[in-house]
DNA sequence: TCTTTACATACCGACGGTCGGTTTGTTAAT
DNA sequence: ATTAACAAACCGACCGTCGGTATGTAAAGA
């Protein structure tokens, strides 16, 4: 049911919004432009007047959401708490842009590992590495600095540790998703992510523990949120 | 040219060979199913005879190269030398079979970057680390058991250091075919390559420098192949 | 009045996939 | 040896959907 549009309110975040959705609904691939522009009563000369193509819609929706989690991050490191805290509310903080998206807009749930979302992730894979990781360098510089992390390369470094935060994701998600009916435990997400923050602690040197997660209630929220939604099938 | 097909050598054999070659050349997506049945002199009908659909079709090539990868891969971890050393092998031994590809088949190179190999890359990818995460494992619990590698959960962990392979191979390529005409260094790639294996060190406990290479000849060829290699432009 | 913006409409070619039908090969009863 | 019966292999016209384009037009500002 399209919003009445009411004229000269721009189309085009109109477009943007009801793309976050679709793809979330339906994939990429699976989103076709008269879908959008039926979805909006519009014509397809309006989507073409405000898109180069679809594949500039996608940009433009990666772009409006990355600003957003940027900003998010960059506030969350403002302070002058040490890198150690800094690196794990990164963390933190990552999870949370998604967890949020997973109920609404860009979900990073089970769609994500859709065919049809093959070169969305893609996509934003590569957009947010080059935007996040120099936020991620600037942590490890000052944990360097504080010798509270051992290391060389702080900025390659930061990109391991990235990727590792997007295997991390990657392996999190397929374990929430491919657990068909069975009950999943909170145990096993939560062992997942203490292993993979325990080699993240040993690639730039840090404490043991320093990155540990006691209490895994974060996961709890994410089981229910993945019951609570409808299976589309494939 | 297609070469006369003398009826029954298997057609469908054919549709993988020549499958291989063009989502090298072209990209998956871009790739259509006239392209190959053209190739080939053939009709539709023979192609959906073989294939449930052009997907099915990617399954099955990927199927076949997974094969012959894994098979080379348990033959240099077949005899009794020390997990060190056959972690190391695993890893040149991962960049031999891709190089070979790089030059024939399946190519790893600029085109896995592209949006047409999205969905290639995401179907590769999770083949691949289904079927090579267990060997990996197997050498890691080795490494365990020699007390020359401390961790806690093989399982794991082997997936850890396959998801920075992965990354590490990312990146190599981004390297390698980002750098427009500017000469790359070796030296570059070297340095890539030996923070990637200090982390991978790290993550499984392994005494320093056990993963270290001392020498850039590998890049060296990669350079040469990569620079050899026609501009197909996106 | 002239130009520019913001759309609408009609249309195109390529694509993945389907379908009814034909050819070719195999088996076995006559 | 012939032929009926069947199945596998293959043909090619056709379809719906898709992303994208070309052209038209109403309205607003100059």
């Amino acid at each position: 049911m399209p919003k009445p549009r009411t004229r000269s309110d721009s189309l085009k975040e109109e477009f943007l919004d009801l793309a976050e959705e679709l793809f979330a609904d339906l994939g990429y691939e699976n989103t076709s432009v008269d879908r959008l522009i039926s979805g909006l009563g519009v014509s397809k000369g309006a989507f073409y007047h405000h898109f180069r193509s679809k594949s500039a819609l996608l940009d433009a929706a990666l772009e409006r959401w990355l600003l957003s989690a940027e900003a998010h991050l960059k506030e969350v490191l403002a302070g002058k708490a040490p890198a150690t805290e800094k690196l794990r509310n990164f963390m933190l903080s990552l999870n949370a842009v998604k967890s949020e998206n997973r109920e609404s807009s860009l979900q990073v749930g089970k769609f994500l590992l859709q065919d049809a979302n093959a070169i969305l992730l893609g996509r934003m894979r590569c957009a947010a590495r080059s935007r996040l990781v120099p936020l991620l360098t600037t942590i490890i510089e000052q944990g360097a600095l504080e010798g509270e992390f051992q290391l060389e390369n702080p900025q390659l470094v930061a990109r391991i540790v990235w990727d590792i935060c997007e295997a991390m994701d990657d392996i999190l998600g397929r374990t929430l998703i491919e657990t068909g009916g069975k009950r999943i435990e909170p145990d096993e997400l939560l062992n997942i992510y203490n292993t993979y923050t325990l080699a993240i602690e040993r690639v730039i040197g840090a404490p043991k523990k320093s990155l540990y997660l006691a209490d895994d209630t974060i996961f709890q929220s994410w089981i229910e949120a993945t019951s609570r939604d409808k299976l589309v099938g494939l």
